[in-house]
DNA sequence: GTATTTCTATACCATACCGTATGGTACGGT
DNA sequence: ACCGTACCATACGGTATGGTATAGAAATAC
């Protein structure tokens, strides 16, 4: 850095999932605004990506990697420990990680770009199934780990739309209650 | 109808939340597309409407108002009735509602505009006191029923963004399964 | 050192949107 | 017959955005 003052493709990138995540709209994620934030001009965005459509297909594709890659590491990772361990780790992974925020932008995005929600529903089936193996691994039956598996999804869907109301105690204590509930055979 | 082809306020109100129900986008929400849904030109809009902004308003007073009417409502109803029943049907009310469809896009629009924000966080929290109620009502404690409040509205408003994930048998089932695991007290 | 490739800036165009200005229409009162 | 009020249509201005064209700078190959 600090030479040249060229950009690569993976800085438009950047650039831009940083924008999605500190706006966290859509709409906010203008060329303009993208190469304001680069300091170049439009000319510069226009040699890197054929339209904004790219763009867009860029940015779910590296989301994307960034989730499957996550998943994959912690099946690994479950593999190898304790499922009651690999799955608190989980609980505080899904309920409290940096994903939530870009999360949201892109269920949000979903809903207008239908490239978006491909990827968004094969993230959500990947981390689906993982959680489902993990249930199992705990000794629920099928059907109570999927519904099991889908409840703690949802809990962490949620969590993004209502941040803002009050809780009993700290997140801290909420997700001991929520993964004690939730491990637990009935 | 069928006369003069005039329209009143409500008509554009009315037709404004029907197209956000549809499109599901406030994007969508132009003043032309509006105006084109029914039948007449700007004029009329501006006519019946300061700006854009006058509009948005009343479309958030319009939701704000079905919403606490329809939680007021149910709360009288729950002093005449048993628990049990009351808060059963609240959860049916709740997870497979008509209102989710437009509490997304509410949720979508709170993250843009402060206004309707400020009315997405006064239904939820109208909503929370009266879960928690009912929980109370059911002999739990104050955190217990806290915690189990907003773990329900958080199952509810997860749906809207969750549904495609496959299901463990009929969403009765799961509303039953739901309920029994959070009315149950332990 | 020159030619080619890679990147950028500048100047545009097209479209979509909000909002305004202004002229017009339906209709009841007088 | 006239006027005022309520309502609507049309045309336009202003702005923000996606997108293009083209000249030129900067790196790289030869």
């Amino acid at each position: 850095m600090a030479d040249t003052g060229r950009r690569s493709r993976e800085d438009f990138i950047n650039a831009a999932l940083e924008l999605l995540a500190e706006t966290g709209s859509v709409k906010a994620l203008t060329i303009d605004a993208l190469c304001e934030a680069l300091q170049v001009s439009k000319g510069s965005f226009y040699w890197h990506f054929k339209n904004r459509q790219a763009l867009i297909s860029a940015l779910v594709d590296a989301w994307s990697g960034v989730f499957h890659e996550s998943i994959h590491q912690r099946i690994e990772q479950a593999s190898n420990h304790n499922p009651r361990d690999t799955f608190q780790s989980t609980i505080q992974f899904w309920l409290s990680g940096n994903f939530m925020r870009m999360d949201a932008v892109m269920r949000d995005w979903a809903r207008q770009e239908p490239a978006v929600a491909e990827a968004v529903a094969r993230a959500d089936r990947l981390l689906m199934d993982f959680l489902c193996e993990q249930f199992k691994a705990l000794g629920h039956s099928d059907t109570e780990a999927h519904r099991r598996a889908r409840l703690l999804i949802a809990i962490g869907v949620a969590e993004t739309q209502i941040g803002h109301l009050p809780r009993a105690g700290s997140i801290e204590e909420e997700v001991l209650w929520v993964s004690r509930h939730l491990i637990e055979a009935d």
